[in-house]
DNA sequence: ATGCTTTGTGGGAATTCAACCCATCCAGTG
DNA sequence: CACTGGATGGGTTGAATTCCCACAAAGCAT
């Protein structure tokens, strides 16, 4: 299904209202169905574009293994956690529709956890199965913090 | 594949444009097909400069064998963390081309990283098997530190 | 219902930046 | 002392990105 994994790193501009433009270099590869995918909410200074099939699995996926632990009763006295995730996994993300130029308008309810104002610069990265835009205070501190494991974490995804 | 180890210190000048040249000396022994090359992240104030064909053999076909997994669905519920190697992944290191006389257009993301201004010297070294770019500071460093072991490690590698 | 305001979309103009190419300068050499 | 090859600087071109404005759609108030 999907193909081509997704690199780079780019530094891009929004616009006056809230609009990044994403690379072709990760545009093309992510192959969206006139501009169809998702938007989610990585964590505090980072959002994630998906094309769309490719989060319907990852979503499928978890939705089932979840399933699974309910009808094996091992949630049994932890419904309300649940009933709290699902709530939560409703705000995590939501579809949008790159316009034109592969342009992206960042929704009401993202800019806020993007924390942007509109004009600022955000970093464009690509993280192999999806796009990620970062607000560059945030990425910075995040390389810090963790490319330091950087060796140990591939040598246990490649071997 | 390759034969010629690389190996010399040369001292350059960025241009205004955050160009360097790469001596002949080192450059002829790389071997660059067309001018392609990988530039890498070392370590603050080092990028490395790699043959395509070299890297490739290095990072792509682990890069390779990741992508395998992944369409093979074994790491289905790991995606989070492939995320995560992609991030890292996509600031270490980028493709370039050299332009006509070997000469080297250092990226935007890779300036800051090597922590130079244009105008500034910076040190190119023969790595053995890659070209090093160092800020000419971090490299009498390095040296200074590196260079009372540097014996044992001869030893360690010849013996 | 109508007009005003806010928000999203499209696209053109302006600007920035890298690729390309050539000119100059300098050192080493015959 | 002219010649050669490498190093550096700079102009021009062309593409990509940003800036900005006009238009459309939706929401709100009168």
């Amino acid at each position: 299904m999907e193909s081509e994994l997704l690199f780079g790193e780019f530094q891009r501009s929004l616009d006056d209202r809230y609009r990044v433009g994403i690379p072709a270099d990760l545009l093309e590869p992510m192959d969206l169905q006139s501009g169809q995918a998702v938007l989610a909410k990585e964590r505090p200074g980072c959002l994630s574009l998906w094309n769309a099939g490719l989060w319907r699995q990852k979503m499928d996926a978890s939705i089932k293994v979840l399933q699974g632990k309910i009808q094996a009763g091992r949630l049994e006295g932890r419904l309300n956690e649940v009933q709290q995730l699902g709530r939560l996994l409703s705000t995590r993300h939501r579809d949008v529709k790159l316009s034109d130029r592969g342009r992206l308008l960042i929704p009401e309810g993202f800019r806020e956890f993007l924390q942007v104002e509109p004009g600022d610069d955000a970093m464009v990265i690509g993280a192999a199965v999806c796009v990620e835009i970062w607000r560059p205070n945030a990425w910075v501190d995040y390389l810090n913090q963790r490319m330091p494991r950087f060796s140990k974490l591939f040598d246990k995804l490649v071997e």
